[in-house]
DNA sequence: CTAGGGTTAG
């Protein structure tokens, strides 16, 4: 047989034969220390090809002892699912006898499913059957990558059945093994058993801390993961894994000084290698414009050498929810372009069908929405249809937005129905079919939107059918069934100090001024020509007590932004965040309020609500 | 005798 199947560089490495050390290589089947080269020869496999090269030298030769070979099959498992190739791994493995499958090889496999995206579930097949086998048992190895599995799989029942492994197996000291407990409770919403687990650790590292300060970003628990962040820095230095957390936390409380003060951190602290440095940058785009600074965005983003998918979405994104629709739908042009080429893909779309929601463009978002399906081959997904739907119901077209959500593959979800509803009200649908979809939003039992659910919607639409009696009934519903009905919200912040306005709220200690300013707005805006649309803003009785208002009149963002052109220097940007969805008239009155005061006005919405507990956050009380 | 953990947009 000829060893030329083993080809440079490989052979290089190989030490020479102590039998042979002149002379061809023997064949492998006499000599006792053959399998001591194999397993050099292990270690410097470079390719698959060469690893099936070592796998056919391993099948020829005789191996002094049976564990030297175990070791080596091990060996050869280990660098085919280094080199992806899981089903190569599995083929090896199935050819080992039963009996011989050690907790290493176990180990290996369940480990290269694990990371394989579409084997997760295989992960946890093959740690049933390795217990079922009972011959070789988990160790700490085992349970960190039967937990991502788990993780990734959402799976919360099979993951507390291995955490129950872990502590029979005496594990539930290792490190390594509490950080994926952590990962696998913060990626299913469990946020206090990871807590809980993150405190009982009785070590932590780098990645315990990074572990729980993500799963609280997950949760939502923004101020948590900041002073968690804060914790930590007296035992670690953060690495870009902690500030892509901390970036989303300053991204969802919305507050620029905190988000420009992460930036600046990372850019004095931080050293990243390059694929690191551009999730890091899609980070500081994705906080930037969820913090109102689109110019920022802007720059992070043009700032970039190398940029990927999720870059041009998150710019697309950030244009399209400020409303800069012709610019967001620019960039995904030239994003599909020639020059830059990048094909995108379902999340890109739902930012370009965004870009149009936001400025009512009904038929470029139709366009879209073909464009998708057809020359992406891109399913839609209920996000697809929940944008194009709400776009033709708030353009007034209800029945063909009815028809489409009769048409679609999937059960509507809650916020289809709700815009549903919401436009019904809005363009004075027939109180039938207010009805009719009310009664299917309230069957998804998901509608827990205070402000703009079902009862509110259903009772607005009686009450522009002057239906008294079933205005009565519908709050009397609602008092029994404990809905409590809460004000728009809407909150600015300045130097770094958050304020918030709800919708006829009079709590603010400058609202005698705010009301007074709000007024001169208004007055100034009728004054160019602008008059709100009763259309669209119907008169309603909000405060209950016969005084019918436009609704646009009681917005917390006109309120916000009173507040902001009173109490900013002249021309300074004004950045406004909205709990609702900003929609396209909302766009149109503050691009008028804009250039009416010469201030550039910017309004976001979707912003999770950070409620101070002394009714401030400066800076410099986190850091 | 081998080894291991944490990222992604609505």
């Amino acid at each position: 047989m000829s060893t030329g199947l083993l080809l440079h560089p490989l052979t290089l490495h190989v030490p020479p034969p102590t039998s042979t050390s002149n002379g061809p290589p023997q064949p492998f089947s006499t000599a006792g220390n053959h399998h001591r080269h194999i397993l050099s020869l292990s270690e410097t496999c470079t390719s698959m090809s060469q690893l099936k090269q070592l796998h056919a030298f391993t099948l020829r030769t005789t191996f002094p002892d049976e564990t030297a070979t175990l070791f080596l099959y091990g060996r050869i498992l280990q660098l085919s699912s280094f080199f992806f190739d899981v089903s190569y791994a599995f083929r090896v493995f199935d050819s080992i006898h039963q009996e011989s499958h050690s907790s290493f090889m176990w180990n290996t496999l369940i480990r290269a499913c694990a990371h394989d995206v579409s084997r997760k579930e295989e992960a946890l097949l093959l740690y049933r059957k390795m217990l079922g086998r009972g011959k070789s048992a988990p160790d700490k190895h085992t349970f960190p990558f039967v937990l991502k599995a788990c993780a990734y799989i959402f799976g919360l029942s099979e993951g507390k059945q291995v955490h129950c492994h872990v502590v029979k197996h005496g594990l539930s000291g290792d490190v390594y093994v509490n950080n994926g407990l952590i990962h696998l409770y913060g990626s299913c919403g469990c946020l206090d058993l990871a807590q809980k687990v993150f405190n009982d650790m009785p070590e932590r590292s780098l990645v315990s801390w990074n572990s729980m300060v993500d799963a609280l970003v997950r949760a939502g628990e923004y101020d948590s993961a900041l002073e968690l962040f804060r914790q930590m820095q007296r035992s670690f230095e953060p690495d870009g894994y902690t500030m892509q957390s901390v970036l989303s936390a300053c991204a969802g409380l919305g507050s620029l000084s905190l988000g420009t003060w992460a930036h600046a951190f990372l850019l004095r602290r931080c050293d990243f290698d390059v694929a690191m440095d551009v999730l890091i940058k899609n980070s500081l785009i994705e906080m930037y414009c969820k913090c109102g600074s689109l110019k920022m965005g802007e720059q992070v983003f043009k700032g970039m050498r190398k940029r990927d998918l999720a870059s041009w979405n998150a710019m697309i994104l950030g244009l399209a929810t400020h409303g800069r629709a012709d610019e967001a739908l620019g960039c995904f042009d030239r994003m599909v372009g020639k020059e830059e080429n990048v094909k995108p893909n379902s999340v890109t779309f739902v930012a370009v069908l965004t870009a149009c929601n936001h400025r009512g463009m009904v038929k470029k978002g139709r366009q879209y929405f073909d464009m998708m399906v057809r020359d992406y081959a891109i399913k839609p997904a209920l996000e697809h249809y929940g944008c194009i739907i709400d776009l033709a119901a708030r353009a007034g077209y209800i029945t063909e937005a009815i028809d489409m959500v009769t048409s679609m593959p999937m059960k509507p979800d809650a916020v289809i129905w709700r815009s549903l509803l919401d436009a019904c009200c809005k363009k004075g649908a027939s109180v039938q079919l207010s009805e009719e979809i009310a009664t299917r939003l309230i069957e998804t039992r998901e509608d827990n939107q205070s402000s703009s659910g079902a009862y509110v919607l259903l009772s607005r639409v009686y009450a522009s059918a002057s239906r008294w009696n079933d205005v009565g009934i519908v709050r009397k519903l609602m008092t029994e069934h404990g809905i409590r009905k809460e004000p728009g919200c809407s909150s600015i912040e300045i130097n770094g100090i958050s304020h918030e306005f709800f919708a006829g709220d009079t709590s603010h200690p400058q609202t005698k001024q705010i009301y007074e300013h709000l007024k001169v707005i208004d007055d100034k805006l009728r004054s160019v020509g602008y008059l709100p649309d009763c259309s669209q803003a119907p008169l309603v009785d909000s405060n209950n007590d016969g005084s019918k208002e436009y609704s646009l009149r009681l917005h917390s963002e006109r309120l916000a932004i009173a507040f902001g052109l009173i109490s900013l220097p002249p021309r300074t940007p004004i950045r406004v965040f909205k709990n609702l969805r900003v929609c396209s008239d909302c766009h149109e009155v503050t691009k008028l309020i804009s250039k009416v005061f010469n201030t550039e006005i910017i309004v976001r919405d979707r912003v999770r609500f950070h409620h101070f507990k002394d009714g401030s956050c400066s800076c410099s009380d986190y850091w």
